[in-house]
Parts: C-alpha cells; sequence; structure tokens
DNA sequence: CTCACGTAAGTAAACGTTTACCTAGATGGT
DNA sequence: ACCATCTAGGTAAACGTTTACTTACGTGAG
C-alpha cells in the first residue's frame, strides 16, 4: 500500500458511524463517531503485512526474536502514522496504569503545591504520571477520590496530611499500596511506607527560639484540635514552655485549620481574647493570616508581635518581611514518597519505609 | 450462596498465579496477583444468577424492563460487595472517560494553581474528573502531556497561557476537544472555545493608575518577550504612556517569565541599569519577586517605588503589604473554560465560545 | 535421514465493561 | 386460534492491547 490508500478501519460496530474525512497530505483517513482518528495496533499490522501480536512484541521491545527487517518496517509505520498506544487498552490486560494518584486537603495551601510538585517530578523521572485529588478535608471526598482512583486503576496512592484518620475498612478493601505523609494511619497490608515529620520537635524548636528570645506570652495556632498533627505540634510547644519553666495558658491557643483564613480569624480571636507578644504558627499560611490580623490592629511584625511559621513553603523568604519559619524540606519529601512507593510497586516484599524528617529553624526577619 | 462461601474470581489465565487469601470476617475472597480484590460485574451476575448484560443495565439506570425483584438483587449484592466498576473497560468499550486533562506551565505560580483548583470543582459539579500536567513552558514537555492525555482518552483538555504556541499540527492529529485559556492558537476544529482575558486593557489600566499617580518613570516587568501575551500587555503598557504624552523608554522593560525569580532578577538589572519611581509587573509572582529585590536595595513599597501586580491571586490582599493588582477573576475563567468544554463535549454542533475577560485594577497599599 | 534446537512469526484468549440484537414467555385483541 | 406487542432478560461482539502457547521453517549434529 502506498501513501496515498484509504486505510479502513476495524471493522466496526455496525451501529457506530463512520466517517471517511479528507485528511492533511490528500489522504483518506479513518475516523471514528467522535471524530478522533483512530490507528491502532490492528492498522498498523495489517499495513506491515504481521500479525497484532508481532507489532506488539516491537513496538514493547520484547522483540528477541523479530527480524531486522520486519521491526524497521513496524517502527518506521508507526512513527509514519503517530501510532499513540492507547493506554486504557494496556492498562486493561497488564493491570498497571503506570500511574500513582495523589490525595491533599488543599491544594491552595502552598505546602500542598510543592508536595504535589515534587511528586510529580519525581514520578515522571520513573516512568509514571499522577493524578491529583483535593479532598477539602472532608472524609466523605476523600473516601470518593479513593473510589475513583481505584477504580481508574491507579498502581499506587499518595496520601498526604488531612485532619482525618481514613477509613481503614475502605483502604483495606482497594488494597492498593499506599504511602501515608504526616498523618496517623492504621496498620495495612498496602501501607507501603510512611514519610513522617518530627513535628513535635519542630513545634519545640520554634517555641523554643521564641522563648529563647525573651518572649514569655507565646500564642499557639494550628490546625484541627482533633487530629495528630495538631496534638503532636501542641506537645513540642508545651514541652519548651516546661522546659523553660513557664506556664501554658490555654488562652493562649486556637485550633482550626491550616489554611490563611483560619489563621487570620483565630489571631482576631486571640487578639480580643489576651495579650502575647509572639505567635507560633504551624503552618506558614497560618502565619501569613496572621501577620495580615495583626497589621490590621495596627501591630507591627516583629516589633510589636513576633510570628514564627512552618513549612517554609516557598513564598515565606518572599514575602516583605520574610518569614522566620521551621523547614520542612517539602520537595525531598514529595521524592521521598514517590520513590519509596514505586520501589515497593517494584518489588512489594521489601521492608517498608518509615522515615521521620526532622525539622530545623530558619530565621529570617518576622522574630 | 452465603456469606462465607468461597468465591471464585473469573476463570483466569493460566499463568496468572491466584491466591486466596484469608479477609476481615472470616470470608474467603479472590486476590489476583497484586494482590487486589477483583469483583466484577461477572461475579455479581454469577451470584445474582443473571447475566453479566442485566447486572450492567441495573447498575447504569437502563433498567427499564428489569424486574424489581432483580433490580434490587443485584444493587444489595452490589453494596454487600463494594463492588466498584472498572473505569478503564468502561472507557474501552464507551470511548469516553470523562475525564479532563489540564495543561498549565507551572503549577507553582499561585495564579495557576487557582485556576487548576478551579477547573477541578468545576469538573467534578459535572461528574468529570481532571488529570494535570505540568509543561514548565517547555514545548516538549508539553508535546509529551499531550500525547500522555491523548493516551488516556482523557475527553477535553484545557491547555492554559504559557509562552508557547501548541504544536498545530499534533493537536490536529489528536482531535481532542480543546479549550485555550489565554494563548495564541491555531483554528482547529476541536478547538471548542477560547478564554481569555483583554491583556492589553489590564496592562493600559495597570499603567495608567501608576501615571495618574504622577509617575514618569514606569519599569515594566513581563513573561517570555515572544509570546504573544506579553507582547499585548505591552502594548496596553504604551498606549497608557502615548495617551499621557510620557515617552517610552526601552531601559525600563524586562521580558523574560511570569515567576517570582525572574521578578527578583529582573528588578535587580532594572536597577543597576536606571532609575524609575513604579513599576508595572504583569503577574504578582513578578511583583512578590520585584519587592524583595526592591528591599534588598533599601527601597520602600510604595514609598520609594510603587509596585503593581497582575491577577490578584489569593496571597496578593495577605501580603503584609496588600498587593494592588489587575483583577483577573481566576475562578471565573477556570469555571467557564470547563463549562465550555463540558458543553462542547454534551453538543460538538455548538458554537464555538470566545470570552475576552476584562479585568479590573484593585488598589491596595503597594501604589 | 532424523532429531533437536533456534528463529520468526502467528493464534487466540484474556482484561471488564457496554450494547445491539435476539429470545421466550405472557398478555391481549380479533 | 392467531398474531402483535410487551416484558424480562440473555447472547455475543466489540473496545485495543498483551502474552502464553503454537507453528513452521530452517540448520547443524549425530
Amino acid at each position: 500500500m502506498d501513501g496515498a490508500t484509504l486505510f479502513l478501519g476495524n471493522a466496526i460496530h455496525a451501529s457506530r458511524m463512520a466517517i471517511c474525512r479528507q485528511g492533511a497530505g490528500d489522504r483518506l483517513l479513518f475516523v471514528d463517531m467522535r471524530g478522533n482518528v483512530a490507528i491502532t495496533i490492528k492498522d498498523i499490522a495489517r499495513q506491515a503485512g504481521v500479525s497484532a501480536a508481532t507489532v506488539s512484541k516491537v513496538l514493547n521491545r520484547k522483540d528477541q526474536f523479530i527480524s531486522e527487517e520486519t521491526r524497521e518496517k513496524i517502527w518506521s509505520l508507526a512513527r509514519e502514522r503517530n501510532y499513540t498506544p492507547n493506554s486504557i487498552a494496556r492498562s486493561l490486560v497488564t493491570r498497571s496504569s503506570r500511574v500513582i494518584g495523589i490525595i491533599v486537603p488543599d491544594i491552595l495551601n502552598a505546602y500542598f503545591t510543592e508536595l504535589v510538585r515534587a511528586c510529580d517530578v519525581a514520578a515522571r523521572e520513573r516512568g509514571y504520571s499522577t493524578i491529583l485529588c483535593n479532598s477539602d478535608s472532608d472524609p466523605e471526598k476523600e473516601a470518593a477520590h479513593l473510589t475513583f482512583l481505584a477504580s481508574h486503576g491507579v498502581d499506587g496512592i499518595v496520601m498526604a496530611a488531612s485532619d482525618l484518620i481514613p477509613d481503614a475498612g475502605l483502604l483495606e478493601r482497594l488494597r492498593i499500596p499506599l504511602i501515608s505523609m504526616d498523618r496517623e494511619i492504621p496498620e495495612l497490608d498496602c501501607l507501603a511506607a510512611r514519610i513522617d515529620t518530627d513535628y513535635e520537635t519542630g513545634a519545640f524548636l520554634s517555641a523554643s527560639h521564641l522563648i529563647g528570645a525573651g518572649h514569655k506570652r507565646i500564642a499557639f495556632v494550628s490546625g484541627n484540635p482533633l487530629a495528630s498533627n495538631t496534638k503532636i505540634r501542641r506537645a513540642g510547644y508545651e514541652r519548651a514552655h516546661r522546659e523553660a519553666g513557664l506556664p501554658i495558658d490555654p488562652d493562649l491557643i486556637e485550633c482550626g485549620a491550616f489554611n490563611h483564613r483560619f489563621g487570620l480569624m483565630a489571631t482576631r480571636t486571640l487578639l480580643d481574647r489576651t495579650s502575647f507578644s509572639a505567635m507560633c504558627c504551624m503552618s506558614d499560611m497560618l502565619a501569613m493570616g496572621a501577620t495580615v490580623a495583626l497589621r490590621e490592629r495596627g501591630l507591627g511584625v516583629p516589633e510589636d508581635c513576633a510570628v514564627m511559621g512552618f513549612d517554609n513553603i516557598y513564598i515565606a523568604p518572599l514575602l516583605v518581611r520574610p518569614l522566620s519559619t521551621v523547614e520542612r524540606r517539602i520537595s525531598e519529601a514529595g521524592q521521598l514518597a514517590v520513590d519509596a512507593l514505586i520501589d515497593f510497586l517494584d518489588d512489594p516484599t521489601q521492608p517498608r519505609r518509615m522515615v521521620l524528617m526532622e525539622p530545623t529553624v530558619i530565621l529570617r526577619e518576622t522574630t
């Protein structure tokens, strides 16, 4: 067949309309109902005069027993006709999609933006792609996303911290290799790794730095009070006080969420309720919200009130007053997570990894 | 069959190992090689004593001619066994995945974070999911993502501005319904809609505001100088000058990228080269970078140099000096894009939409 | 010459759905 | 009694791959 031939598509279901459309280069192409040109392995096979199996073998480089001639014919045909494998069909038979799902509570929180980005980069490096899901810290959405990802055949899932403890029953049932980041998680067969941050130390360092600078009344603002990642941080904050012989005043504590909106509101509440000279915010977004509230009341940072953040998101040093914060090496965590997942996929018998990342304090201008 | 029976899976390929694993609730479950419990429509059918077709009809609510009894049996079985349809198999036969792809240049740019979020929300509202891809403004990555998305059978794609004009040949070939946001794009059959921002007016408003405030030397910082979305902005900036009878000094212009890093570098360069009392930054990220550079040199904002942003990302009002900027209604744009796409998917014959969003100026404290 | 083996393919089943079309029984009208 | 129609559901092909197994044809050794 030469280059100007009419290529028939596969025999198609009688009910499905076929359209022959004049393509570029004066060629007739087979086009399906939605107007998509469909080049399949069978088309290549027919044109090359071989079977579909042979084409598949060549294209997947399992061509040990294929002659050089056939091999080249298939490759050049595939290139010429811009053959793109149908990943859906491939996934169906191989039961592997080379896609990993990522669930985060809030992509608008720059911490998660960075994390997602890092995961994506790490995944692509190893030939995987990612699908992103936002849970909004809503258990129902989280469960729905989990089911969605399972239904779409992802090979593994990275679940990043949210306030909620995931539905163990669901996870157990899905049996999809899972990486848990910074959250409490039940013991699960499919748990490939945990990447956690030593929040206790992080909060301790943050509060200790403030105490060391002479502050005696330090507000504490964090996420959902019921969630472990808040409780643990609070423990660090309290230990810093105990070790310095300072009392802990519950009036100084406001927990709710990690976003800037809560930071703003919590700070207003705190300001109305009591007095303090420093704030220990358990996320940078919280610290940004807090700073806005402080300014509203005419309070300067750090002159009237010092502010510590947590996470060291990329925006932190870009603020007009670069934010002092607790560094978490977000990208490294994301990369670690995805690498652990893919390693587990490659060899599920290997030991589960448990990583505890140690945070450090970065002093900039808000303290 | 009662609840404690051994459920055999489908007859499986002889070579594929089957493992019978003791599940929760003292039940033996059929488990595949990767350890995943596989409940298929056939399992439900066998248990209900009907054909797979009947199960499919019921579960898809095409059950006009199915008895109430059968229907209930199938539903309760499906619920009880936590049947989750295999979207991959479904997509293969229906040729529709109810997934849309989103390509952005840089998810770390808060503008795109918000856009992606809005698209995701809009898509989910209409029963679609999204897959996110980062192009890093790299034509090769963009092409690779396009191919990836096509290969994964997305129903449509939202492509957000990057500096590059997309590969028309590739797009033409893929024939996937496309929404183009804020970028030059060739006339394409599959172009479902364009959602653009009136950059010319936006930049004009930004510069005019600064001129109105008495500034005479206003720096202009924007993205890739070859890209239309920079050229058009520059035209607006220049028009504002012309209309005010002000000269345009090329020394005041630095174009490269829209991220904060370039904002920082460009401002340093400008500061070394010439003098000015205001900056017209064509993205908020650029403005944030510019502010940092200004501070470095001991210049206060807005006392020594006024700064205008562009986009009104959610962080803009959270800065210690809330940023004056040009508002773009990011979420609305995202929603518009996805709605246009899905409407097109529902009815491809409808007229293509062309939306030009009008920006407005928001004055805060940096000017 | 036979047999074993290596090479270059081809065959067909399988993945889990959806769906056009078929069937068989029941009902009802003439 | 016969035919048409409705109801409830079954059959089998199709989607585009991958892959275990088979085949057919050398070729060299014994």
